[in-house]
DNA sequence: CTGTTAGCGCTTTCAT
DNA sequence: ATGAAAGCGCTAACAG
């Protein structure tokens, strides 16, 4: 910065304001120090400039699991809002393990991000008051807080396993299932509760029942559809909610017999998210749509927001889920 | 750190070797600066440590489509690898759009990143060598060096389109075709001069046609799919070699008529990259496996290691794709 | 509108 | 083994 304003013949002083406020700058110094600045190549220095101002220009996310699509889908939508207002992304993967998610919370911390962007696994709002009382904002992602302390992006997942349900319901099932888990997690426990509301407030005389799972993975929805096709077909459901598409996938994969599927005659499917795969699967997957890209970008402006003015209080984003039926719910 | 020192009752050096170079201070002033930072919760601050020490404890990785599940691995690959080190990772998406591409080389060069993985899209080796004058490791992913200036790791992508057309030859299969593209993307040239020299040097007097794309994605897969499908019978191909898994995963979609699909009876299909979800489609895909966590992993370390000794000299690591034969390919 | 300067929190000599 | 102090590159406050 010193060899810029002394290419410029001016102060360093002015180079900063060129930089930070040129408003406060004359056209002519604003034209000197640019041209400086590109004949040496100066890249400004984001450490020293976050030391003395304090402010950063990265944000933090923390995601459960960086290989689910409809999570990327959402980082991206964060990152296309960022890279608008010149900052980057760090990401950091927890594969729902709490221990990981404590770890990038720290090292986001070191980093002086802008600000936290998170979709929680376990109860961490102790842990996320402490940030707060660094005055690092946090948004939840993909997930509401209903105490309200922090602001959220989400979709409606109750609502969203409501009409889940009613739909497999107006498919005639009447037995159904909810493959999903581990319901510590938040999404999957509010899927699961949708679906028990609609079922419970149907007068069709319809059942659910859950199938378990450790994850939301393709793997968990094989490992899940083998249980199911284990049981006499009779003791089979006749319809099956997954928590989520990837769930879904995998399920689709083992439902089958002697390599005729069970989708949707025997079986009808719907999953959770609509990713970009869902469409492309054996049998298209109908899914309840979420808008990832908008949940992303809608998360980071908040938190931008939240971070130019502390006083603000927290607010609950909800976007409301959309169904699109495809083959697999007949 | 002044707090902390006075807590502990010694000096701020002292609190810093401590956490730098613990091996030259005293276990008793261990102790004593550990419990002092426990009981303040002190969080160091890494703008301070980065202007200071020039080291950044931030690597930025450049890719070219986050959509794609492969990518998406060797991220992920990387990121674990960096955790290991305490080090976060600053992802950018470039969409192949080399301004954005330019966006986040300056961002990163202004976060005085302790290196940058990249896989380019065009020729910016220019751009790269500007880093490189700056101190700043540049790996290569996805993609090689000829030239060897940079440090590289990737698959080798014209042996992989070799074996995918060999492997297609061998299931007698005459008429291929090669659909992807935009071929100034280094990956889908070398992947498609591998294919025709397998046709070249086979006597089965096969022919190799080329489907050009503007991108390796779904939705350009569907519409090369639908080009072919506009064709007489008698003038389609009888077995593609799409040019990743997202293209072959489009083109399943819209070989088919009216409901029964092509694949592989009349169309054998083979992908590249092998990622998850080329199992789980309509015809499980046959694919080109790249090992996607190990190439981030290496690429990571490599860099690493260049930050702590720049005097070492570049070096390409290349992997050697596996073929993965499902149903597509009959 | 521009220049001068203190100091952000840390690491790193250099004495002790 | 520890402490004192310089200074990394920048921004912001203030003087001119």
């Amino acid at each position: 910065m010193r060899d810029v304003a002394r290419e410029a013949g001016v102060s360093v002083g002015t180079v900063s304001n060129v930089l930070n406020k040129p408003d406060e700058v004359s056209a002519d110094s604003i034209a000197r120090v640019q041209s400086a600045i590109d004949k040496l190549g100066y890249i400004r220095n984001d450490a020293a400039r976050r030391l003395r101002a304090g402010v950063s220009s990265t944000v933090g996310f923390i995601v459960l699991d960086g290989r689910n699509p409809f999570i990327n889908e959402v980082v991206r939508g964060a990152e296309d809002e960022a890279s608008r207002h010149g900052i980057a992304i760090l990401v950091g993967n927890t594969d729902e393990d709490p221990a990981r998610e404590e770890m990038y919370l720290d090292l986001f911390a070191e980093q002086q991000v802008r600000g936290v962007l998170i979709s929680p696994y376990g109860d961490i709002t102790r842990r996320l008051q402490r940030l707060r009382e660094r005055e690092v904002p946090v948004v939840l992602v993909d997930r509401m807080n209903p105490e309200g302390r922090f602001s959220a992006v989400a979709t409606d997942s109750v609502s969203g396993g409501r009409m889940a349900a009613e739909h497999l319901l107006a498919q005639g099932r009447r037995r159904l299932a909810f493959v999903g888990g581990p319901f510590d997690m938040r999404q999957a426990r509010d899927r699961l509760d949708g679906a028990r509301w609609a079922v419970e407030n149907s007068d069709a005389g319809a059942t659910l029942e859950v199938v378990t799972t450790t994850a939301l993975s393709v793997e968990e929805g094989i490992a899940a559809g083998r249980r199911i096709m284990d049981r006499q077909p009779a003791q089979r459901p006749d319809a099956v909610f997954a928590g989520n598409d990837l769930v879904a996938l995998g399920l689709l994969q083992s439902l089958s017999t002697g390599g005729s599927l069970l989708v949707p005659q025997q079986i009808a499917l719907i999953g959770f998210d609509d990713i970009s795969f869902a469409a492309a699967a054996a049998v298209p997957i109908s899914s309840m749509r979420q808008p990832a890209r908008a949940i992303g970008q809608t998360a980071l402006r908040i938190l931008l927001e939240e971070a130019a003015d502390a006083t603000l209080i927290p607010r609950q984003t909800v976007f409301r889920p959309e169904l699109v039926a495809r083959a697999s719910s007949g």
